[in-house]
DNA sequence: GTTGAAAGCGCGGCAAG
DNA sequence: CTTGCCGCGCTTTCAAC
């Protein structure tokens, strides 16, 4: 993982259509040996796949909401294991305060995320308490990560 | 956006790379059919764009964190437009409640994560208070978006 | 790492039904 | 919408350096 990887991961998440003599490029050699490079950041699993992203208002849910989850700490594995299987639920963190778990959710209404909440985490066994956040603009969503400098491999 | 439609973009959010042909039995259509049901996806911006999808351990930003802050209000607006252009701030939106934005930041390290916290949000005119949670671990975290059954357009 | 060539697959466009 | 065809371009692999 040098310079030259963490320029093709930059290129790679902005455009990930962009064909090898783009690529190379951006990495400053041969097509061959930046093919070989992409290769080789997929077999290490640093790229895990390609995928297409989408419009969540074109795609019918807008609705964004944040739910903190508060479990008895018996529950909390059968939890992530629910939260694993629902489709709604786009993230389910761990996270430190007095809450146990942070939930990010899409829906297509606030009626459909309330609905959703009640009937599929409110009911679950384990689960003490719940609070919903809903945003109500964002100014940034990405899912484009910073590459750090650092990790010379 | 028909059911076939959906089927597509289920799939493409799963394998960005799948050939039209594979894309092509998803769908149940001709591969010229799903050719240019791609296309318009594109042109209507529903499909925004191809990514490659990173594991944020493999890059060096393994620390996963969110900070709600207040902000004055005549404050908000600037303050978005930083957030627009810092690579660590994934997510930035507006919320309800008596916060008035929670971030997503990703960083390489708890103390890197508090540094930027301290020196470039905390050091912004109109940030009256700001509030860290640490994800100590994280049970699902995926970008792929639920499609749903309505818009029959 | 490089270039260059060869082979093959896939995409894009078009025609006809 | 379908099938079929054609041509271009890109990826992939290989060789030689």
């Amino acid at each position: 993982m040098d310079e030259i990887d963490r320029n093709i991961l930059i290129a790679v998440q902005k455009d990930g259509a962009a064909g090898l003599a783009e690529l190379a490029k951006v990495a400053g050699l041969s097509v061959s040996a930046t093919a070989e490079r992409i290769k080789r950041l997929e077999e290490r699993n640093t790229i895990r796949g390609w995928r297409a992203d989408l419009d969540p208002e074109a795609i019918g849910c807008p609705l964004l909401g944040f739910v903190f989850v508060r479990t008895s700490s018996d529950g909390r594995a059968a939890f992530e294991g629910l939260m694993r299987g629902l489709e709604p639920v786009l993230e389910c963190h761990s996270i430190t305060g007095s809450w146990t778990f942070l939930l990010k959710i899409r829906a297509e209404s606030l009626q459909a995320l309330e609905t959703f909440i009640s009937d599929v985490l409110a009911r679950f066994d384990g689960v003490a308490r719940a609070k919903l956040l809903i945003a109500t603009s964002s100014a940034k969503e990405t899912s484009i990560l910073p590459i750090s400098e650092a990790d010379e491999e």
